[in-house]
DNA sequence: CACTTATGTCCGATATACTGTACACCTTGC
DNA sequence: GCAAGGTGTACAGTATATCGGACATAAGTG
């Protein structure tokens, strides 16, 4: 785990006005986790400092004391600094409180080594989508996906079934216009976008083409909680080029092996 | 998830001075997260504010905060709250930085599978042990584990693992001398600790019975990281009555395929 | 009903956390 | 050797986060 994920953008995070704004300290740790969260790998704490548009006497002191807390941990002998076990410990209260997720997990296991494809579990976070978990392709051309990373909702198939809970007027007030705007340059119409999310509601899948790059095709199954909203999704990311025959297969068996996990409270 | 996990211990966690003494925000985080850790339930603002000893006002600033970055959630309609979203993408991006961790956990996967017992991945955090993961037994009556709660090191046999790369010196500063005292009572001699940490090292396992409890036999497998140092484990928590050509069986089936994640780096 | 106990919000005062700056130390480059 | 650029620590001043207390509201109890 030596390089980036992705070219490193080295975007300030709170850098706005280079100016000397005093922040709290638990702005800054939350600033700080976020930007962690993106880098996805370890930083020394100067190089935080910069990210994050903190004083780096400050920075200093709340990484001290994160350290402390086992919530970050040193990596390697130079000072670099990453997610401690805490942050797992946490992570995991979280993900089993919901007394199913095990099953949830299990299915996605399951996906992923009885087709060979790449599954992912996705959820938003505020009004983004994430890739919450996932099992990389096993073929020799992976596909592999970016947990945690935040990507507008029109950009995916699961987005579409996560939205289906909510009215037009209410996915209007909720995704931001510029979300619209695919990667390649192309803008998904809003009224094109509220269809595709009628579609899945009726049909409880969600299926697309070449949407956030042009070599993937997505499919999308609801998970249901209690009250029958659509909190969490598993999905497909295949080749484009997959042969209708198997994107019908793999449908199917993602579409059974999820509606198992129906009507489950939370 | 209805019930705690433990006998509710109300205990204060900061509540020593009862007087107000006046602590930073990013202490209070802490404590707070810990203490919903412990808790392993949602729990309503004014109950988190007693237990961690805060401030009422002080608490709703903090959870608010929070909440807002994903890191607590509402859970429920009255006022409970639990870790979040966010908590969940810090820890799995504190596991997967070790390249190797989606194999540790199929490997947990096949032996909790292919011996339908209860199966364990184990670590230290600080000095204390803990469950970093589990899969629990299919049999009728189960030995569940809890992910997260830190347990004295004497009394696991994986503690003595993980133990292994220390010098009794070492192990003498590091366990408190309260750790030695088991639950029912009886106290391990530090010289018969450091005993078994030299023999688990000798023989690369560990295994006890009845230790931290009258029921469970306890069979623990070392993984070793780039360094050769035991930094987690993976391990097996049977019925104390299993026979032993069982437990033969399953002692080489875990040590066996720990054994093949060795030699990779962190 | 009155009484108790809880929640969630607001506000002024003050103890202090955060900041800027300085320092010692190490490495790198010329 | 000297300058440049990095890390990690230390300290005093001040902007402000925390705290205690007050308030309105709601729920439970006898």
């Amino acid at each position: 785990m030596t390089e980036t994920a992705y070219p490193n953008e080295a975007r300030q995070e709170a850098a706005t006005s280079a100016g000397g704004e005093r922040k709290r300290g638990i702005d800054r740790v939350i600033i700080l986790l976020e930007a962690l969260l993106r880098q996805r790998a370890p930083m020394r704490v100067g190089d935080i400092a910069r990210l994050i548009g903190a004083p780096r006497s400050t920075t200093y002191e709340i990484v001290n004391r994160l350290l402390e807390a086992d919530m970050l941990e040193t990596v390697g002998a130079d000072g670099h600094v990453y997610f401690g076990r805490a942050m797992h410990l946490f992570g995991w209260a979280y993900s089993h409180h919901n007394a199913h997720y095990p099953r949830i997990v299990e299915t996605l296991d399951r996906l992923a080594a009885d087709s060979g494809e790449t599954a992912q579990l996705c959820g938003l976070r505020g009004n983004k989508y994430v890739v919450l978990d996932c099992r990389d392709s096993t073929g020799p051309f992976r596909i592999s996906s970016q947990v945690g990373v935040e990507v507008p909702i029109p950009w995916t198939a699961s987005g579409r079934l996560l939205l289906t809970h909510m009215s037009d007027e209410a996915v209007r007030a909720f995704v931001p216009a510029e979300d619209y705007r695919l990667p390649d340059g192309r803008v998904i119409p809003q009224e094109e976008f509220l269809a595709d999310i009628a579609l899945a509601r009726r049909q409880g899948y969600s299926e697309s083409a070449a949407l956030a790059d042009r070599f993937t095709w997505c499919l999308a199954a609801p998970i249901r909680d209690g009250r029958g909203s659509v909190t969490l999704t598993l999905c497909f990311v295949l080749p484009v080029d997959t042969p209708e025959p198997r994107r019908i297969e793999l449908l199917a068996m993602l579409r059974e092996r999820t509606a198992s996990l129906d009507l489950m409270g939370e």
